[in-house]
DNA sequence: AAGCGTCGTAAATCATAGGC
DNA sequence: CGCCTATGATTTACGACGCT
């Protein structure tokens, strides 16, 4: 089902991982309010302290993990804008070619 | 409830379909690639260059091109034929 | 070893574009 | 015009690998 061969494990795990033993967490759909604090405390520090993390964590009725890979997650949405906003700049008004 | 999410924040969401030309470029190399649909930074670089789009929007063509193809091989074959005949075609031009 | 970091990705979902 | 599918972008969740 997957590419014949590709970089040897980039897909292949994501494939069929579920024969080790462990299931994929379903994509869950967090809410606006989760979202909200998260960004809140994201705003305050971009890394999770452990104990703040589970205070989160806690407080919003989500795993230590969901919370850990959420800030992942931001923090490379933050650099993506950050360079995307940079290169905004260097060319104002300059075409590409 | 919280499908309110939309409304205010997505407004960045504004996109235009690229154009035919760049469809064109991106679906040659998926295709002409199939055993292995993951450029290299590099080859991004050249595909968004080609292309007048960012890498980042190269990135998200084949991640969406290669869960679309995954899910609909059938139909995607008909393209990859497509652009497998148009290949050929070039080859003795 | 444990554990969190980034990077690149799968997959689901969102929001709009565009055809009819 | 509204409905529908195509398509580009964004959002969760990991595997691989890094470093400490």
């Amino acid at each position: 089902m997957l590419y014949p061969r590709l970089p040897a494990d980039l897909v292949g795990c994501a494939a069929q991982h579920t024969l080790l033993g462990k299931t994929r967490r379903p994509r869950t759909a967090f809410t606006s309010q989760q979202l909200l604090e998260l960004e809140k405390q994201f705003r305050q520090n971009k890394y999770l302290s452990r104990p703040k993390r589970f205070e989160v964590a806690t407080s919003l009725m989500l795993t230590e993990t969901q919370v850990k890979i959420w800030f992942q997650n931001r923090r490379m949405k933050w650099k993506r804008s950050k360079k995307a906003q940079h290169e905004a700049r260097g060319n104002n008004g300059a075409a590409v070619g | 409830v919280m499908i309110l999410r939309s409304r205010f924040l997505d407004a960045r969401r504004k996109r235009r379909n690229f154009s035919k030309q760049a469809s064109e470029i991106l679906n040659e190399y998926f295709y002409s690639h199939l055993s292995n649909p993951y450029p290299s930074e590099e080859a991004k670089e050249e595909l968004a260059r080609k292309c007048g789009i960012t890498v980042s929007q190269v990135s998200n063509w084949f991640g969406n091109k290669r869960i679309r193809y995954k899910k609909n091989i059938g139909k995607a074959q008909e393209e990859a034929n497509l652009y497998a005949a148009k290949k050929a075609a070039a080859a003795f031009a």
